[in-house]
DNA sequence: TAGATTGTTAATCGATTAACAATC
DNA sequence: TAGATTGTTAATCGATTAACAATC
């Protein structure tokens, strides 16, 4: 029984209204109109209001948005009212950089576990969370609840790893090898492409300059 | 003189391809159609050729398209042809696993400095780099040739440092402090929002949640 | 030549923007 | 009540898909 589906574009933009209502709330703004907020974000307050009305109708005529209101309902749209138990596969410098960064845990993660094949790292503590090899990983799934698995590993080890954790029944993965993951619908994947994303900056540093080339002719 | 404008959709599928095709070539396969890569990248066949022809015809009628050749012409039309200096601003933990991290280096991106406000960091040498004090900053850029600098420090000292940035010449900015930079049209802005990506996930996540539910009413 | 597959135009689909009646 | 601003419908715009003539 789907309600109208919720675009991938609308739930792209839901993390991004919810940190500009958090700093709003910061800074004790009670309430904000969509025009307003849309000079904020630099969008159109026709979107704003497309958007919100995806999930119901949080505003009220002729006054606006009570800000505090609206940051805890898309906070419930994009599931953060509840906790979620994260293992980091892969202990190297992202994997490591990812379970020393604090503000997760301020959003309700919580990294339960960091799983790496290199015997050197066994037993090192990382904020408290002490390296495992990834021999445990199976008996730590069968004895914890893991929500998300953030792979941090080699491309070519990434796709196996992956297969792995769903049989262990692993929903949701947070993947950072550069690489696709084939896996069955009922598991999420969040791709974080770094040297993609590398990329798309060098595309547009080469625009901007041609585009420079070009009017030094005029 | 604007020939049509790319859509920005295009330019962030264009790394993916550049991608595949990479994949592809080391696999020693030497060609192939839109057919057989829109099945492996489970796009539509038509998109790809869509997309490639706002660059030009890389295709040849009755054969496909020469793997290397295309690789190749992605690579250029992402400016991967050039080499880039790059600067890291914040030697924290995601900043030093940056520094480390090789694969930049052979798509042409050169880590050529890295700077903190921390003194304890001062001199510690990551990958052949030292780390530098903040102040030293404006001296390197005046004496170094910067392309792209990558911010990894607090949102709330951001904004500043980019100005800075921008102030001392910088055309690129690679952004993974959680915060939007507000800066001139001629400088690039590449965000690497860690946090909102995560947030997806738990949306995604939460929404898997919530259809096993429904499904196991009926 | 016949078959295959591109490049490209036309049709469809979906997302964004505009407009405005409803209503606080 | 009058003014402001939402929620929502309608219009527009752009992106994706389909179709096919061109051509290797």
């Amino acid at each position: 029984m789907h309600e109208k589906e919720i675009s991938l574009a609308v739930i792209q933009r839901l993390p991004r209204y919810y940190r500009y209502l958090g700093e709003l709330l910061e800074n004790d703004v009670v309430r904000i109109s969509s025009k307003e907020l849309s000079e904020r974000m630099k969008v159109t307050a026709s979107q704003i209001r497309q958007d919100l009305n995806n999930f119901g109708g949080f505003g009220q005529q002729g006054y606006g948005y009570n800000v505090e209101y609206l940051y805890t309902e898309i906070g419930k749209i994009l599931g953060l009212d509840k906790c979620y138990n994260l293992i980091i596969i892969g202990a190297g410098n992202l994997g490591q950089a990812l379970a020393n960064y604090t503000d997760f845990e301020r959003r309700g993660f919580y990294i339960r576990g960091i799983f790496d094949v290199n015997p050197r790292l066994e037993g090192i503590s990382i904020r408290g969370t002490e390296i495992r090899m990834i021999d445990e990983l199976e008996d730590f799934m069968k004895n914890n609840t893991v929500h998300i698995a953030a792979l941090t590993i080699p491309k070519l080890k990434a796709p196996a790893i992956a297969k792995d954790l769903v049989r262990m029944g692993i929903k949701a993965i947070w993947n950072f090898a550069p690489t696709d993951l084939n896996l069955p619908g009922d598991v999420m994947v969040e791709n974080v492409h770094l040297a993609e994303s590398l990329m798309r900056l060098s595309y547009n540093l080469k625009a901007l300059e041609e585009n420079n080339d070009e009017s030094d002719k005029n």
